[in-house]
DNA sequence: AGCCTTTGACCAGCG
DNA sequence: TCGCTGGTCAAAGGC
């Protein structure tokens, strides 16, 4: 079936958030390809949202403000964000022995293996450490985000995550972006239809950089001046089996709001591969937020969404897949008659790095009830800091449900403050603002992460600060779910990959950064 | 008591 | 047919 593929990237900012955040990498001018196939059947949410290639393509490839998302399969339903809080990733799974293999654990050598976590060891800080700078100029292919099968590619791309608020950049993605012609008009990219095909989109944001974890972001804070933010990837992909309707719009809807409200997590963690999922972003958001509550919710909300449904999701397996550096964990819908599947993969340091979500639910999310309260976030300090979250510290709760966690806390309130990714291109920057509260699956600092307006203020009239998106439009072809599978900006720069992999990973992508939790994403279209 | 996570084992698909 | 890999089951335990 296909996908909808979603990246999300989080990002460290070292230095100043200040608008500053040029992506500028981000966008690969060059390659968007023929390729740019949307192929779902999404179109009735993506329609809107994506630009046609050549639209993209007019400056340079594609970086224009906005998402550009793939649609392939039928459209994920778009979950509304029950919980909220989202689940952040607090605990590292280093040690952790990882799901049985097929063989269990007497299993194959190659189950151990897996099992062992050991070998994740070694592989995790390759991601992460990444300095931003490097992966856009190496054209690093980020990591991506699935979207969650609740969420429409609309939702997704109108949230918060990706855009700084609710209004919604103008983006691709959000589908908004003809609304803002206008305003934007700098931008080249128009939403017009963007030439979606049914049946093969996918939807994906990946996460820029790597370098979420702490400790490197720490030493890099002081070397890089300009690239501040090291960012997670972090990919989410939906398999939808089903078209979602307007019942995506209401879960967009619902996410952005309720979600950040709740204060207490749910328990279910659902991204989270069971570590802790994401704890909502509370806190500190809200410090500097003030100037965007209400963007911030949005964003939070948008981020929850990524990261959270806000469905129930029940663990019922573990395992270390080979293709990955770190342990998927398997999640289902907890409701009676939903089928939804979800997998997510977390590096060791907590960060999503990957959710791919199959089916698409069947049933309402579940009730507000279960979002958790809201907690105050503790007034963090560092608000605009760089100061990365310790990956579990930051947040305050998680909110696990898979749905849980849907939003965090406060979000609204918690003004987390988010970047998008400006467009590269060297446009002005879309901004975007980020959402207050991120899910903490995608963002781990949530607690610490602050919103800018941006996006509000965009469209007021304000200048976003650094916020930028950008937006690719690649020729990236995979359908399958390797194809979708997302590799880790800095590892496939190390890697050498060829550039065309990455340019295509890039491709119609957008990215998104908080400033404050390094989350970076990335949204990105596979065919 | 209910729900969830953990995790070894089992199963199916694929080369 | 075998081995590998990914996905799922289900017992055990925790909250």
């Amino acid at each position: 079936m296909a996908f909808l593929i979603v990246y999300v990237p989080f990002a460290i900012w070292w230095g100043e958030m200040e608008g500053d955040i040029a992506m500028e990498e981000w966008k690969d001018s060059n390659h968007r390809g023929a390729d740019y196939l949307m192929t779902m059947p999404m179109q009735n949410f993506l329609a809107d949202a994506f630009p046609p290639p050549e639209l993209l393509e007019g400056e340079g490839g594609f970086e224009k403000h906005g998402l550009s998302v793939a649609v392939g399969s039928p459209p994920p339903t778009p979950p509304p964000p029950e919980d909220g809080c989202s689940p952040l990733p607090l605990t590292p799974q280093f040690g952790q022995k990882f799901g049985s293999g097929g063989g269990g654990g007497g299993g194959s050598l190659a189950d151990r293996r897996a099992r062992g976590g050991f070998s994740n060891v070694a592989r995790i800080s390759v991601p992460y450490n990444q300095p931003v700078a490097d992966v856009s100029s190496a054209g690093a292919p980020s990591p991506y985000v699935t979207i969650p099968p609740g969420l429409s590619p609309t939702t997704l791309l109108e949230s918060p995550v990706f855009f700084s608020n609710a209004m919604g950049q103008a983006s691709p993605t959000t589908g908004k972006l003809h609304m803002l012609g206008g305003a934007n008009d700098s931008n080249p990219i128009r939403f017009e239809s963007p030439p979606i095909e049914e049946g093969s989109g996918a939807f994906s944001f990946k996460p820029l950089n790597l370098a979420s974890s702490q400790y490197a972001a720490a030493e890099k804070t002081k070397s890089l001046p300009n690239n501040q933010h090291q960012s997670l990837p972090i990919s989410v992909k939906t398999e939808a089996t089903s078209i979602q309707t307007a019942q995506d719009e209401a879960a967009a809807n619902q996410l952005m709001q309720p979600q950040f409200n709740g204060g207490k997590r749910s328990r279910a963690a659902p991204d989270n591969g069971g570590d802790g999922e994401g704890q909502p972003v509370e806190g500190d958001a809200k410090a500097d937020s003030s100037s965007g509550a209400a963007a911030v919710a949005v964003v939070a909300a948008a981020a929850a969404a990524v990261a959270e449904d806000g469905y129930s999701w029940r663990k019922y397996g573990q395992k270390q897949v080979k293709h990955s550096e770190y342990p998927r964990s398997y999640y289902k819908c907890t409701h009676a008659s939903c089928a939804v599947k979800k997998k997510v993969e977390r590096s060791h340091e907590g960060h999503v790095t990957e959710i791919i979500y199959k089916g698409t639910h069947n049933h309402p999310k579940p009730a507000a009830s279960r979002r958790p309260p809201v907690h105050p976030p503790p007034p963090s300090p560092a608000t605009t800091t760089t100061t990365p979250l310790p990956p579990g510290d930051a947040q305050a709760d998680h909110a696990p449900d898979g749905g849980g966690g849907s939003t965090p806390v406060g979000a609204g309130q918690a003004g987390a403050e988010w970047h998008n990714g400006g467009v590269v291109g060297g446009e002005g920057l879309v901004d975007a603002t980020s959402s207050p509260s991120v899910p903490g699956e995608l963002c781990e600092s949530t607690a610490s992460m602050q919103v800018h307006e941006g996006a509000a203020a965009a469209q007021l009239g304000e200048s976003p600060e650094g916020v930028d998106v950008t937006s690719a439009v690649s020729d990236e072809v995979d359908r399958d779910d390797k194809a979708t599978h997302v590799l880790p900006l800095a590892a496939a720069a190390a890697d050498g990959e060829s550039d065309e992999l990455e340019r295509k990973r890039r491709s119609h992508t957008h990215q998104y950064h908080c400033p404050l939790c390094s989350f970076h994403g990335i949204a990105r279209e596979i065919v």
